[in-house]
DNA sequence: TATACATATGAACATAATTACATATATAAT
DNA sequence: ATTATATATGTAATTATGTTCATATGTATA
């Protein structure tokens, strides 16, 4: 695996985007199925623009997308491959945990 | 999948260990065998003070482990599942980019 | 023990990231 | 067109992060 600048900067900014802990859990929340800022917010606890502050960084990783639904915008993963990631990451620190 | 607070803690922190693009350098030289601090330093263009700094980062994610060897310190990554995780995330990147 | 070499640490500085607040934009329905 | 609802954005303040510099610690060998 050779590591190119672009490779290097992409990947170092998908980490980052789900590095922070509500980022994190608005990719696990997704993974369930597409929810609304306002519903992300109850369930984070967070102000909605705090919200939708982070899920714009999301989208600029291309780590969720969205759609009009009415009057409201759905949020979801934007690929499957990066819950595969985030869960693979999950079951690391669980079996570290567990030691 | 369950997300408790210690998992999504220990998973924000490992994603922030290599979210930051020299610490993802040094998991990606790691991967091809141990080196020490100041091979690193040079390798990565950085004062070896920064990058004790990094290693420190990095170990206590978990990620990287030392060993002493004569009178230099030689580090490794702690896992090979680690270099999986980066690695997938590297390949992931490297298909989004040629879209 | 004195010296040289390798690494680690603490403090200060500069930069970046996150949040809250206020407000703007967009859409639907009356 | 007006109102209500949902979402996005700009800005400012707080906090976190990374780097450098100076220095301390550790280790091997003369």
């Amino acid at each position: 695996m050779e590591l190119n600048p672009t490779i290097l900067e992409n990947a170092s900014n998908l980490f980052k985007a789900v590095s922070e802990p509500s980022r994190l859990t608005i990719v696990y929340l997704l993974s369930f199925g597409e929810l609304n800022v306002n519903t992300l917010a109850e369930k984070l606890d967070r102000h909605q623009s705090a919200v939708s502050h982070q899920l714009k960084i999301l989208k600029a990783a291309r780590i969720v997308k969205s759609r009009k639904e009415g009057k409201s915008r759905l949020y979801s993963l934007a690929d499957e491959h990066i819950y595969e990631i985030v869960d693979q990451v999950f079951t690391h620190v669980q079996e570290k945990e567990s030691l």
